[in-house]
RNA sequence: GGGCGGGUAGCUCAGCGGUAGAGCAGCUGUCUUACACACAGCGGGUCGCAGGUUCGAAACCUGUCCCGCCCA
């Protein structure tokens, strides 16, 4: 069933409920088969390229809902482009993730008993590839379910030979411009993950209650005895103290300058020094204890003072042989050891609570402890300073831009990336040592040191950044450091749609390196949208029981499956309740194309993208909608030579005109919507064009333009304005739904050129899709007016829709009044009503009897006789003067204002004054009905 | 401490100088020959608070109170 060799399967075999389970999997396949998603890379094919490369998922991953959201959005631009005539490229692949691939393939061997010291370095890498090849990049299959629509013959991984060629070509670029240095820096040392950390992979947990333990230093005989208190948070770090500051200014501890405290427990004399940079007289003592090696301002006030550094940790976080007694305890165990003994030895001066902020590793959650360590790092300064530059003078344009200032304030304040990480998994630094110690950096294992000649060479042991790699991703993927036709044609990308979350992680660095390498920025716009949380903007969490996950929505869950899963994936009690309170039915199969449409209908300028269930099941709703109406219209098309064709009908009939009309203002909204990457605009001006005006209005306008007896002309034009605007629907629709747009477009019959696909079919123009006609928009809206009034009164009246009724209608315009006389048959089908059209004030007096209805509004006076609940109708009639007297005063303020007269733009002055006439008229028309009733 | 964003209908949000909108929820009817995953109709907001600018402010400015995020 993934091919459909003709347009002859009709509207009869259209099930009347849409089911996504049927048709998406069949469609995926068929465009994959037929090759639709490849870019061009034909030599000569001139066309203008449209590009993207994903942010490319870890390796380890596996679909939710930011994946989801991402991917929609990417997928849209991207099929929006394609249809649109571009040679389109989205690259997919994804990221080797060092940490998060380590740690799972580390907990997969622990199963058998084994660490990964014991498999050594080169096994340990082999299992994880093998895991990669088994069960990594899982999350490529689950993409295709969302119906991204990538050029999977590009698939790339930061792994891959060509990418680590890259690497390496840009690491040693990079050194040989000094880019790149080795260096011995205060770092962030992950204990949980035994690697050190950038800066941005450390989180600051904020407002931990902790303690704040005073303890003091006796000062050395020699400098007249007596002792100095200091206050920390992190006893043990005492001992590495090698330095007591206090404030020059401070007039309490001036006489201890220069001298010195003794150590309680290692032997070791501190010097008192001063410092204003440091000290803060206001807090605590005003004395303040500095281990330069594990605290960030006490290492730049060791540095000011030349003060030795004393590293106390090993790298397990246990006390080095610098913590003399307490050395080998864990540095919590120590902390309190540290504690006691200063209690013992008189020297606890106290401790009270303490709110403070405590640095946390992104990857193991565990504490971060700042440490003296060489590593490698690159140099931002020189490199930021042209990426600045592109997104000030608008080469990259970041959307939306209120981002552009957080870019700026991070990358003018930028500080040396760390790149290296201790782990196993990675790309290896292609560093190597000799005996002597001398350092030689190259693309290819060296045969001898670069500076002594040496040949017994050691390659540095750790590894690259993960984000490193990724910074390339915009050009290595596209076959950098060689000058390929793929990098000559698609570089630079176009959009470069992600998550705000990883704007300095990610997009800062790819602007930094496509600038140097490239000499060309990777993207020209830089798109970035919100998390998705749950429905009440809480982010969704295992534990909670609120995550929703994309391929439940899509296949639909029991929930007895969402309990199970939830349990497997730790949920607290309460998450479960959560899950049975709120789902009792578990989930239905809404389909990729309502989570799409659901995800594409909130604004991506929202930090936050609030993800509902009823949400989705409006959007599965609408699917059905669509599919309905197409059954409708397809119905109707059978046994007829009407066909979609590129050329848009020419209409007479007032309901085609309008349509095509509607159709306009819908394309335009929808390809600015695109363009301008407001997709909550483009899926709205769809949502509302397809259901509040194709279905609601132009399909009941059409019934009785086709009913038996119709005038057969009309009816021809009919049809082909109906199979015309569905065709254009369906192709403006596409981008957003493409599956149930492409099952419904192949039963469409369609002229001889419409190729094999809406895939790659033109995406609708306003220009020749459809056709602007304000008049029949007025007169449409005058019809409409009309209609709703009497549906109004028949609905407050409760009168069955199978009574018939008589209306009598009068419009003071004349020109308006002889629309509804030639539409007048419309109108009565729409109503169920006999109407009449009257010309005078008297006749529609005369028409008026005592149980008589009315209604009026905009010009247009109704009459529904012997209808009447008396008490009703007074409380609606009574509602609308209310509503009435407001606004008129309101509007006689406004006009009797001198000043506005004068002062407002002429246009504004007569609406208003058009709008005293139309209210005035109509508290007349209401003050008589009421009067008449009473 | 610095910066950014937000407070609009019961909920989630759009609107960002000229008559307050959407979806969901609510209420009243209806199996009207595409759709009850539906149809028709109705109700609901002094747009956080206080000043100011303007003929006119939900929107612009100032202050203020909450909430969220980022950086230190």
């Amino acid at each position: 069933m993934s091919e459909r060799d003709s347009t002859q399967d009709s509207a009869d075999e259209m099930p009347k409920a849409y089911d996504s389970r049927d048709v998406e999997p069949r469609w995926y396949a068929f465009w994959e088969e037929a090759g639709l998603f490849r870019a061009s890379d034909a030599e000569g094919d001139d066309r203008e390229t449209y590009t993207i490369a994903i942010p490319p998922p870890n390796v380890t991953g596996s679909l939710h809902m930011g994946h989801a959201c991402r991917t929609t959005f990417e997928d849209v631009l991207i099929r929006h482009k394609r249809m649109q005539g571009k040679n389109t490229l989205w690259l997919p692949g994804t990221d080797h993730a060092g940490i998060a691939t380590q740690v799972m393939v580390e907990r997969e061997i622990a199963k058998e008993g084994l660490t990964r010291q014991e498999l050594g370095r080169e096994a340990f890498l082999d299992r994880v590839w093998q895991w990669k090849e088994a069960k990594g990049g899982r999350i490529m299959q689950q993409l295709r379910i969302m119906g991204a629509s990538c050029d999977w013959s590009r698939e790339r991984f930061t792994m891959d030979e060509g990418l680590s060629v890259a690497v390496r070509e840009a690491f040693v670029q990079l050194y040989e411009e000094g880019l790149i240095y080795r260096g011995t820096r205060l770092v962030n040392w992950d204990v949980g993950s035994q690697t050190v950390l950038s800066d941005l992979e450390v989180d600051q947990q904020e407002n931990v209650e902790g303690e704040l333990f005073d303890f003091a230093y006796p000062v050395s005989e020699e400098d007249g005895g007596g002792e100095i208190v200091v206050s920390t948070t992190r006893p043990e770090t005492m001992l590495g103290d090698t330095a007591i500051a206090v404030h020059p200014d401070d007039e309490r501890y001036k006489h201890l300058h220069g001298k010195k405290v003794k150590h309680p427990f290692v032997d070791r004399m501190i010097p008192i020094i001063s410092d204003a940079e440091l000290v803060d007289m206001e807090f605590g003592t005003g004395c303040v204890k500095v281990t330069p090696a594990h605290d960030p301002n006490d290492f730049a006030t060791g540095k000011r003072h030349g003060l030795e550094e004393i590293n106390i940790l090993n790298l397990d976080g246990t006390l080095n042989e610098e913590g003399g007694p307490f050395q080998g305890m864990d540095r919590f165990v120590a902390r309190k050891a540290v504690k006691a003994k200063l209690e013992e030895a008189g020297l606890a001066r106290g401790s009270k609570k303490h709110m403070m902020t405590l640095p946390k590793s992104q990857r193991s959650h565990t504490v971060v402890e700042p440490m003296i360590s060489t590593q490698w790092f690159v140099k931002m300064e020189p490199l930021a300073k042209p990426a600045i530059e592109v997104v000030e003078d608008g080469r990259v344009e970041i959307v939306p831009e209120e981002w552009k200032k957080t870019y700026f304030h991070w990358m003018r304040n930028i500080q040396d990336w760390c790149i290296s990480r201790q782990l196993w998994w990675g790309h290896p630094i292609p560093a190597w040592y000799c005996p002597e110690g001398h350092v030689t950096v190259a693309k290819a294992t060296p045969s001898a040191c670069g500076d002594c000649g040496a040949t017994e060479l050691t390659q540095d042991e750790d590894v690259l950044d993960t984000w490193f790699s990724s910074a390339l991703w915009p050009f290595s993927t596209l076959g950098w450091p060689a000058k390929t036709v793929d990098l000559e044609r698609f570089y630079p990308t176009s959009d470069m749609e992600t998550g705000y979350d990883i704007l300095f992680f990610w997009v800062a660095r790819m602007i930094v390196m496509g600038l140097h390498f490239m000499d060309e920025v990777p993207f020209r716009r830089v798109l970035l949208s919100g998390m998705v949380t749950d429905e009440h903007g809480d982010k969704m969490s295992k534990t909670r029981g609120n995550v929703i996950d994309p391929l439940d929505v899509i296949h639909g869950a029991t929930l007895d499956e969402l309990v199970a899963k939830a349990e497997a994936a730790g949920a607290k009690p309460r998450g479960i309740k959560h899950l049975t309170k709120n789902y009792p039915d578990g989930y239905a199969a809404y389909g990729a194309d309502a989570l799409r449409m659901t995800l594409l209908s909130y604004s991506p300028q929202q930090k936050r993208i609030a993800l509902s269930m009823k949400r989705i099941e409006g959007y599965r709703n609408f699917a059905n909608k669509l599919w309905n109406a197409s059954r409708f219209i397809l119905m109707n098309l059978s046994g007829t030579d009407a066909v979609a064709s590129r050329k848009r009908p020419e209409a007479k009939a007032l309901a085609n005109r309008w349509v095509l009309s509607r159709l306009h203002h819908a394309v335009v909204a929808a390809d600015r919507g695109l363009e301008d990457y407001r997709v909550d605009d483009a899926s709205s001006a769809l949502y509302h064009f397809v259901w509040d005006e194709l279905c609601d209005w132009y399909l009941e306008l059409t019934k009785p333009l086709l009913a038996e007896g119709a005038d057969p002309e009309v009816a021809a034009e009919t049809r082909a304005t109906l199979v015309h605007t569905l065709d254009a629907t369906l192709r403006a629709l596409h981008p957003m739904m493409p599956f149930i747009t492409e099952e419904i477009w192949q039963r469409v019959p369609k002229s001889d050129d419409a190729g094999q696909s809406i895939m790659v079919a033109p995406f609708p123009t306003a220009e020749s899709d459809a056709l602007l006609d304000e008049d029949a928009e007025r007169e449409v809206a005058l019809l409409q007016t009309a209609i709703v009034g009497v549906r109004t009164i028949r609905a407050e009246h409760h009168v069955a829709w199978a009574t018939k009724v008589a209306a009598h209608c009068f419009v003071e315009d004349a020109t308006d009044r002889k629309t509804l006389e030639r539409e007048r048959h419309l109108f009565s089908r729409m109503t169920n009503a006999e109407v009449t059209i009257v010309d005078t004030t008297d006749a529609i007096e005369a028409a008026t009897g005592p149980r008589t209805a009315v209604f009026f509004d905009k010009g247009v006076k109704l009459v529904v006789p012997e209808v009447i609940d008396v008490a009703k109708e007074q409380e609606r009639l009574g509602r609308e003067l209310k509503k009435v007297d407001k606004d008129l005063a309101q509007t006689t303020k406004k006009l009797g204002n001198e000043k506005f007269i004068a002062k407002a733009p002429p246009e504004v002055v007569e609406t208003e004054k058009a709008r005293l006439t139309e209210l005035t008229n109509k508290k007349t028309q209401l003050e008589t009905a009421l009067t008449r009733l009473a």
